[in-house]
DNA sequence: TCTGGGGTCCTAGGACCC
DNA sequence: TCTGGGGTCCTAGGACCC
């Protein structure tokens, strides 16, 4: 394969969130649904439907009450547990397909395809199996893009969304040079990875308009405007692949846990059960990836929507003396951190942690002065079987609380059909 | 009444030092 | 009256992604 060029493919499944749901309640089917976020806030995941009424990415909930009301536009709460189960069922079937798998995110895989050509008559058949197997395995409907280049396969799926001659797949490497550039010239500029809202409007600005343009503009020329990383965009669509696949992917660098309030919290007290929880939350992770931190961060603030509230919105960075993946530990170092910014009389909304200054759990073990202690170990091992078996948060530490009156609310929860022995979807006969 | 959460990378600017 | 310059480190904030 030493000379073989690159071939990417990017499989997204369609509407993911919203499509989950329709699996299990086949009634969502051609209905015009929405999925929210955390306290039933903003939609995140939209039907077909719901973007041919012009609904944004992020709209809320509540701004939208007369257009679902019109509508009847379906609202349903954010199911995580159900969409991470099925998003590993796709990812499961995906690598039956290629060796080479790298999951980009909860609803998207890129594969390396080079060397599977023998396998199929062209590399769109190979998409189209793709796609019939994750629709009658999992009930999902995906679309396939493929290209010489990640930033191309990205393009190449939003075409094998949006334009019913291709029927789910697109393959741009099957295309001419004169009809791969009518295509991109159909494209703003918006569209390409890596290019937001900002960096649009000065490409606008520079009367860069589509993606062609923007393809057709010197790589040099790009990086004296907008630095090395657009650049290397430009290259990808000139089909240069400057983006490998990472198979394995690296340990992350920080973990962030945080939630909006359900209600709104005066109290320090209430503070401190919310942050003892989300640090419990946020050092499970920190084990799951066997690594340890040696900083944490906690931060708090108001709403700032509600402009005409005082307004309060500060962080502090607590080191620890040694690093640690003790929940103990790193909880009590995120409450003295809690005591040190908390002032009363505000009304707030959020809260979260942030571990810092991470580094692999064997590192430290083998440091002189940081011993570790095995029954710490075997605590949390046990704490996170249990947690694993029967449900987050089935054990935690007494400075969560009990009630947790602040916690997020989800009003439109569907059940967690594939997790939960008691929530299996039920067939009447 | 009601506006998400979790990441990465890059850069500008301040603090500090010599 | 006249008030350096360069390097490093750290942090905050911007921009992007899903």
């Amino acid at each position: 394969m030493e000379n073989t060029p690159r071939v990417f493919a990017l499989v997204d499944c369609n509407n993911f969130y919203v499509s989950c749901e329709r699996v299990f309640n086949p009634k969502l089917a051609d209905k015009p649904v929405v999925v929210l976020s955390n306290n039933d806030g903003c939609a995140v995941a939209r039907s077909n439907e719901v973007k041919a009424l012009g609904v944004k990415m992020g709209t809320p909930w509540f701004q939208m009450q007369p257009l679902a009301r019109q509508h009847g536009i379906i609202a349903l709460s954010s199911n995580y547990t159900l969409y991470a189960d099925m998003s590993q069922r796709v990812m499961t079937i995906l690598r039956d397909f290629s060796p080479e798998v790298e999951v980009y995110s909860i609803d998207e895989s890129f594969l390396g395809l080079q060397g599977l050509s023998r396998l199929w008559p062209t590399y769109t058949d190979l998409g189209q199996a793709i796609r019939h197997r994750v629709g009658q395995w999992t009930g999902l409907p995906v679309c396939v893009g493929i290209a010489p280049t990640k930033t191309l396969a990205k393009l190449a799926n939003h075409l094998a969304k949006t334009r019913p001659e291709f029927a789910g797949v697109c393959d741009l490497t099957v295309l001419k040079e004169g009809q791969l550039a009518g295509y991109l010239a159909c494209l703003e500029v918006g569209e390409v990875w890596g290019v937001g809202r900002r960096i649009a409007a000065r490409l606008q600005a520079l009367g860069i308009g589509s993606v062609q343009a923007l393809r057709a503009t010197p790589p040099h020329v790009i990086r004296e405007h907008f630095g090395v990383v657009m650049e290397r965009t430009v290259r990808e669509l000139r089909g240069i692949s400057c983006l490998d696949l990472e198979e394995v992917a690296p340990p992350k660098q920080q973990i962030i846990a945080s939630r909006s309030f359900g209600a709104p919290v005066i109290s320090q007290e209430e503070l401190r059960e919310a942050v003892s929880r989300y640090m419990q939350t946020a050092a499970e992770k920190l084990r799951q990836q066997g690594s340890v931190c040696s900083a944490v961060q906690v931060f708090i603030h108001t709403n700032p929507f509600k402009t005409h509230d005082r307004q309060y919105s500060t962080g502090v960075v607590v080191p620890l003396t040694q690093a640690t993946d003790d929940s103990r530990r790193l909880v009590a170092a995120a409450l003295w951190g809690l005591a040190r910014i908390y002032r009363p009389g505000y009304c707030y909304k959020k809260a979260g942690v942030m571990l810092l200054d991470l580094a692999p759990a064997s590192v430290r073990q083998a440091s002189l002065f940081s011993q570790v202690n095995p029954r710490t170990a075997h605590l949390m091992r046990v704490l996170d079987e249990l947690n694993a078996a029967h449900g987050r948060n089935t054990i935690h530490l007494a400075s969560s609380g009990i009630q947790q009156r602040w916690a997020a609310r989800f009003d439109h929860r569907t059940p967690r059909y594939t997790t939960r022995w008691d929530e299996l979807p039920r067939v009447h006969a």
